[in-house]
DNA sequence: ACGTCCATGTAGACAGACTAAACAGTTCAT
DNA sequence: ATGAACTGTTTAGTCTGTCTACATGGACGT
């Protein structure tokens, strides 16, 4: 019962393909398949079995690579309580972000970082992005999803809640609800909406204006990037429910945030990591590091 | 951080000494010191420091041999889960054991025993013998201790209960005591006793009768050998404390136990363990037909 | 039927952990 | 004081085991 064996059906589980096992852990696929075999046989009973031209893991096998990330975390604290003891986080951690996410929280992260740590960053576009997924490729996966929704409960992840910012309706200067202090679902009625692009949380919120307002709502465009939907609002083509920490910047005092009341409207902003990845030490210090700097953030906004 | 090597620097810590653990691993005492060596320079800093012409772990040493451990622990879960998936408990377990417990426990356990699973035991003096030391070399390790005294507490080591045996008076037959039901402190006075060798639990008992009674007993020998004490009390030579299950099978019907009130008079059976062996599954078979066969002799005594 | 994508065999290269034997320091006895 | 016996360490060389490179054999899509 090698661990590094152990490691690699447990890649395998993750990654669903001894190919991409292999390019993971920089080796030939023959490699992969070689060592899968000796453990296989080591084991006892079949822990893969070939599916069309892949390979799925058998129950056996699935319940060996559960036991692997039980291994692999404890084996993670081990090094922790090692770095701890030298008080060093050693090496570098590796983190996708989708972009508003990004643009608010990770300059001030990086700025407060000691040396010796690296972290290196990397966007991806969240419509159609599985986050859970980018778990077996980064450290920290930065993902947003509803309050109190657990989209990816249940895959054995580790969910590191950051903050969670509100949603608010953005108008152009000169709307007619521009001066008011906040707005009520009715109040929308009959607004033009640019709306975004399938799977974002925004879409729900949306659909719980209609329930709640009793009428449906017309949306004009559907984009991605929340720089272009902010000049479209900006430019009166519609209004939009645009994220408060992260709004307005590109073009300053052309756009007006209104909170949105009657409704649960915000997104939470988590880090999922694998388990045995949210041991190391390098990674909770970056992981505190960005708990720090949402604190900061929300704090900042509530004091304007 | 390799875990063959973390887990030779944890036998070094429960060993003492490059040439045991190069012993026990079934090494060349070099191999052992080169792989020491190359954990050293993968830690960083020295684990370990030369004491004349022996080898201690430095703090260092010690905390990272405390990670090894639980690294060990977690790896023995995983294997006896999976040995439990398999349901079949694999391979060989030892024991030692001290003569009495051995003599009241052992065939019992060893016929209830499924197949595939062997045990090998060994007894070894309880006089001269340092219990936890054994757990380096056993899977389980049958002690004793007086009731409520954890003597070996804080080793790190994984103590189970197996039962706790009274300690009876014997004396001989016509023993002006022999007939009473039980005997109190102050009935002992004046007799002679036949001691046991230092160490034993028996000692601390003796002394607390003394207390309570409030003189000194004369003690004639020193015995370790239980058969040999008897044989003494027999033949009228003294009378000597003697735990109940396993006294008279020599010559029975020429021993009488009486029991003694008035003093907590009894010794606790427990199997010693170290954690990782602990969590093996045919350790654990083990420690259960041992649980159920020490209930048993305990029901039937309090039977008759 | 073809090329493409998988996983897997086979042969040989390479690295790393081992043994054997010589070495160096400490302890203890004579 | 000196040698014998014990430590752990160094060196050189062997060998086991894991890797790569290349070839093979199915499964899928066109």
């Amino acid at each position: 019962m090698d661990v590094q064996r152990l490691e690699l059906l447990r890649e395998l589980a993750d990654r669903g393909s001894v190919t991409a096992v292999a390019l993971a852990t920089h080796r030939t696929p023959s490699a992969v398949s070689q060592q899968l075999k000796v453990l296989e046989r080591e084991a006892g009973l079949p822990l893969t079995q070939r599916q069309g031209r892949g390979l799925v893991l058998t129950s056996a096998g699935r319940a060996l690579a559960r036991s692997a990330t039980d291994i692999a975390v404890s084996l993670a604290k081990a090094t922790a309580l090692w770095d701890e003891f030298r008080n060093q986080a050693s090496g570098e951690v590796s983190l996708v972000t989708f972009p508003t996410a990004g643009q608010m929280l990770l300059p001030g992260v990086i700025k407060h970082l000691g040396p010796g740590l690296v972290l290196n960053c990397a966007d991806e576009d969240p419509e159609l992005s599985d986050f859970p997924a980018f778990t077996a490729e980064y450290d920290i996966v930065l993902a947003h999803s509803m309050s109190g929704q657990l989209s990816w409960a249940g895959r054995g992840l580790r969910v590191v809640p950051l903050m969670t910012e509100p949603l608010d309706v953005g108008l152009p200067v000169g709307h007619p609800l521009a001066g008011r202090a906040w707005v009520a679902p009715r109040d929308l009625i009959g607004e033009t909406w640019i709306g975004v692009t399938d799977g974002y949380p925004f879409e729900r919120i949306l659909h719980a204006i209609e329930q709640e307002a009793g009428a449906r709502l017309s949306m004009s465009h559907r984009f991605a990037d929340l720089a272009l939907i902010e000049s479209f609002v900006i430019a009166g083509l519609g209004i939009a429910l645009v994220p408060r920490y992260t709004s307005g910047r590109g073009q300053p005092g052309r756009l007006v945030l209104t909170p949105l009341r009657g409704i649960e409207s915000e997104r939470q902003i988590v880090a999922l990591m694998r388990p045995d990845r949210a041991e190391r030490l390098a990674v909770r210090t970056v992981i505190e590091a960005l708990r720090r700097e949402a604190s900061q953030v929300q704090q900042s906004h509530a004091a304007t």
